[in-house]
Parts: C-alpha cells; sequence; structure tokens
DNA sequence: TATAATACGGACAAATTTATCCGTACTTGA
DNA sequence: TCAAGTACGGATAAATTTGTCCGTATTATA
C-alpha cells in the first residue's frame, strides 16, 4: 500500500466530498452499486475499461469512507457484495444534483473540457 | 505544459462535474472568488498553502473550463481581476449543497478519511 | 484432469498532479 | 538606485494515482 507523506486537509465541507469521491471510477462504483450491481465480477463486467486491481482499490477506499459496506458470504463459490451504508445512501440526491448540473451544462462543458 | 496521453472520458453529469472541480485548490478558488477575493495576490495570500505556480495553473483550467473569467486591466501597475461567469455561478449552489453534505456528516467523515 | 469461474494481493511501471527553483518585466516608494 | 509590489512562465522534482504483470486459493463444469 502507498503511504501519504502529506495530510489530508478537509477545511470545507466540499473537501469531504471530494475527498471521498475522488478517484478514476469511483462515480461509477456507486452508481453501479445503487442500481443493484453488487459483486466484484459483475461490476468488473460493468465497466470494463477499469482494471480490477483499480476497482479493487477504490471499491476498498469506498468501503473504508464508509460509504459501502461489504458482505462476505460463506458459501462456496465465493460471493461477495457490496452495499451502500446510510452514509453512502445520503450521497445519492448529492450525485444526482450534480449530475444534473453537468447534463445541463454538458454541450458547453464538452467543448472547453477537450485539452 | 503537460500533455494528457489518455483521453478524458464524461460518461455522466457527475464526470463532467468532477472533471471541472479536480484540483487541490480550485474549491478554494471559486469560493474566493465568490466572495469578492478575486485578484492573484489576493487570492494567493488568502491560501498560503498553496504555491504561486499552482494557483495559477488552476486559475488557468478553471478559465479554459469556462467557470472563472479573467479581466486584464490596462493600467500601471498591473491589474488582473477573475470573476465568476454564468456557468461558474450556476455552480454556486451544488457547492453549497455538496458541502453542506460534508459538513453534516463531518464528525463520521473526519474519522475514516484520516489514514 | 484441464479450463474457467469465484475472489484477492504484491511489486513495480506509467501517467498525472502538485511543488520547487529558477527567471522575466514593469512600477512605486524610500 | 534599491527594495518591494504588481503579474507571469519554463524546467524539473516530488508526490500521488492509475495501470500492468505476476501470483495465490478454491470450486464447478466439460
Amino acid at each position: 500500500m502507498y503511504e501519504r507523506k502529506t495530510p489530508v486537509t478537509v477545511d470545507c465541507g466540499l473537501h469531504l466530498f471530494m475527498e471521498v469521491m475522488n478517484g478514476k471510477w469511483k462515480i461509477n462504483l456507486v452508481w453501479c452499486v445503487y442500481n443493484g450491481i453488487k459483486r466484484p465480477g459483475e461490476l468488473q463486467r460493468k465497466i470494463p475499461n477499469a482494471t480490477r486491481r483499480v476497482l479493487e482499490g477504490q471499491l476498498k477506499q469506498l468501503v473504508n469512507h464508509g460509504i459501502l459496506s461489504k458482505k462476505n458470504y460463506d458459501v462456496k463459490p465465493l460471493k461477495v457484495e457490496y452495499n451502500l451504508t446510510e452514509l453512502g445512501e445520503s450521497l445519492i440526491p448529492i450525485i444526482k444534483s450534480t449530475a444534473k448540473w453537468g447534463e445541463e451544462n454538458r454541450e458547453k462543458l464538452e467543448k472547453l473540457i477537450v485539452e
């Protein structure tokens, strides 16, 4: 595991949000879980551009940050399932309204973001 | 300038939002400008933990992404001022509600984010 | 008995972001 | 004229995130 060298600062609430949601695939993961796609294998197939290794890392962070919970079923073959925690659920309206802003301004933004 | 090697993908609206707001100091910058702190020097003094060089870069991105506008006054000594664009203004309620979520859950989150 | 599916992790490389160190040009005030 | 203020930018180092390549173990199926 990578060890931070500079401490995280979270002066304002938006920093807290960013801290939790930053990560190339976290939005997709939260959204998938919210829509019932909960198992590691399913998630990997649903987000094929991300490698398993990275998804694993981001899932672990989401769990550590209290957004998702992880359940290990005691069956063979192995079964694992992620679910939104209460905190994770509380994020859904935020995600929705933020996504709405993005969609409303997509045309404008896409042109500008090209780079 | 750094040149991207992999294209940016913005499948959903939240990606658009993240693309625009990602950057260690962008939130602070937008918030400062919104609160009337608009000149480069002022901004640097207001956010002393960031180096000038980085603030400059992030300001430039915010301008490129259509969130801020930059005005060069034709006076000596030089005077420059940043302002929110219409698109930038439309971001304010989003930022507020997102920050609210963060503050409401600050206690919980701070414990979890420690790392 | 091989093949594919379930799930996980170490070590390291590549990409990206942030920070540091240098320098420019002009103007004001001591 | 010298120090400090305004503002900006190149080159490179350090920190961080993302991706690649290797490997583990177990079980079901052909």
